[in-house]
DNA sequence: ACGCACTCCGTAAACGTTTACGACTGTAGG
DNA sequence: CCTACAGTCGTAAACGTTTACGGAGTGCGT
């Protein structure tokens, strides 16, 4: 099957009824459109999307960019495969398709994104790994794509995005030690320019302030949000003259380094430190005693994210009232054993 | 920027020369080449994909074809993130672009391909998770469309493929099993109709009847390829009224739940029982004790994927000359402590 | 002066689709 | 009989690009 020239000569009826007919223009006979579909089917004719978009000026493709850096394969843990069901799921309802579009390690995000977008390759993106300063969310603002980020930055004042609630993690986390007795908690952030690692840090030290606790510097910890920085990040704690009865984890990855190197050391995780980790990702399911974190459903996620990109674009904003809104995205904890401990016993 | 025309306006030049100029073609003074290739650079001109692609009937760009289930989410572990880079970088000689088409769950995956390639979205594609039979392969095959499958089928005689090397795998883990002094081996196969199933059990019957050592189906144990499925069988080693001393994993997440259910009656793996895995991921890197199992280097899997593509393309097939041959890939037995232990002191 | 080769560039058609516009019916209302 | 209108359909232009073709200009040899 060639094209819709074909199927219009087949048939005997112009080529633009076919193409009203196909795609459910009001102005053709009952009759005629059921041949049309029929015959369509029959021959296995799909439009050809090169000539659509040209001519209609969009492919109905949404791009969501994933780095495929070395790092996220090792770590990334099937995030982005999660929310994809959940955003397609969304599109799905608008004959929208989402195409992952994976950056290669070696060229610049930001020229990569250009270059896709340019190309008229995707109708409108969605972003992550949002950067402190993202040149990306400029760029997109400016050339008026739609666009909607996972994760906020400082670039744009005011753009669609979805962030989850790391504020809301760290002092939940925070709170939650406190009342079991602790005093003295330690805490990891990113090596990386991430924005999400402030804000961590941030709500961290005003939830310890609240109950008259000094910040202590020396115990926030930068390391690789990977299971090696996790190592690393006990292998700190441990050298602490005073050593902290908890720690923080901002990525639950790190938490099987951790444990592996405080068990060398004889320190049990969740008898002799308390530990919280951060998402309820597969890996982290597994771990001995179980690791308190927080739950986070990526399909839903999916959906939100899917809907506020939507809720941008003009063509489905009536679909979406009310999911302009930017999200922090709350997270609920599920308790393990990682911290189910009184810290009095301890001391 | 709107397009070439707008180019070529600003420039006093003919639309055609500034397209031959941006495309390298022959004809076009070196000095009229160097300054259409200024004001693009300065005005941010990239050339709309889809009217290249009409006009050309191809669109430079791979697709890469993962399944997007709730069971590939919660088990792939980033596999096909890992052979993206491998794929990339071969791509990346030739200005193609990957991108990543994410199956959704309620779609049929033959469906959803047929779509794709009728919507001319991508010139080739990369499918996996290759049934016994697979509608795709035969009709990527009918409809000339490029392709490579990332392991074998009994569909089509035929057709470009690699598939990872189950029959050594199964052959190395019985031999180094029966070295150790095992001479009743379990092993699981999948419940799904994946090729790789029957490939796997095949060749640890042959191998056991080398040693003479009879084909009991008893300790062929089917369960899910998941860490609920390790620990299923796990379950049902237990339940043998002779028990076996050593099990081989075709999947290595398996291990995980298996390495549980055992501890939960005192069986202690690598000890009480061998336990050899298959791939080495992340995920069970981190198991203890450590999981005897088979390294394999995505990015130089992916590397050789898109080499033998290309050599199914006849625009690329002079740069792969002896790439076109289907692959076995040999996998590196990484051993650990699961297995590391002689059953002779065990009896 | 002429022919020829060569370099460079402009013209216009083509790719497959959507859609504005107008044409053609038949019907109803005046 | 005329007009209005709704329903249906065909015509042709447009989207942005590439490329076959041919033309203009130059240099060179005869």
């Amino acid at each position: 099957m060639k094209g819709i020239r074909q199927l219009a000569e087949h048939l005997n009826i112009s080529i633009g009824t076919v193409s009203r007919a196909l795609n459910g223009k009001p102005d053709v006979n009952q009759e005629t459109r059921r041949r049309v579909l029929a015959a369509a089917e029959e021959l296995g004719y799909v439009a050809n999307q090169s000539g659509r978009s040209l001519r209609q000026g969009e492919t109905k493709v949404i791009g969501l960019m994933i780095e495929s850096s070395k790092e996220t394969v090792e770590n990334a843990d099937n995030f982005f495969l999660g929310v994809t069901s959940g955003l397609q799921s969304v599109f799905a309802r608008h004959k929208l398709d989402l195409l992952m579009l994976p950056c290669p390690s070696d060229e610049d995000p930001h020229e990569y994104l250009k270059r896709m977008v340019a190309r008229r390759i995707v109708d409108a993106m969605i972003i992550s790994d949002t950067q402190r300063v993202d040149r990306r969310i400029d760029f997109l603002s400016r050339a008026k794509i739609p666009f909607v980020a996972l994760g906020r930055s400082l670039s744009a004042s005011n753009f669609p995005w979805i962030d989850l609630d790391f504020e809301g993690v760290a002092d939940h986390a925070v709170e939650r030690l406190i009342a079991l007795g602790h005093r003295r908690i330690a805490i990891t952030a990113p090596s990386s320019e991430a924005n999400l690692g402030y804000l961590f840090i941030e709500s961290y030290r005003r939830a310890l302030e609240r109950h008259d606790i000094p910040f202590d510097p020396s115990l926030v910890i930068r390391v690789r949000s990977s299971e090696q920085g996790g190592y690393q990040a006990a292998h700190e704690l441990l050298l602490l003259e005073e050593r902290p009865t908890a720690v923080i984890l901002i990525y639950e990855l790190m938490a099987i380094g951790l444990y592996r190197r405080l068990m060398e050391s004889g320190v049990m995780p969740g008898r002799d430190l308390a530990v919280i980790g951060f998402r309820d990702a597969p890996r982290a399911r597994f771990l001995q005693p179980s690791l308190s974190c927080f739950r986070i459903s990526l399909y839903d996620l999916g959906v939100a994210l899917g809907r506020m990109l939507l809720a941008t674009m003009p063509v489905y904003r009536e679909f979406y009232p009310g999911d302009g809104r930017n999200i922090i995205w709350p997270l609920e904890l599920m308790p393990g054993e990682s911290d189910a401990f009184d810290v009095g016993a301890m001391v």
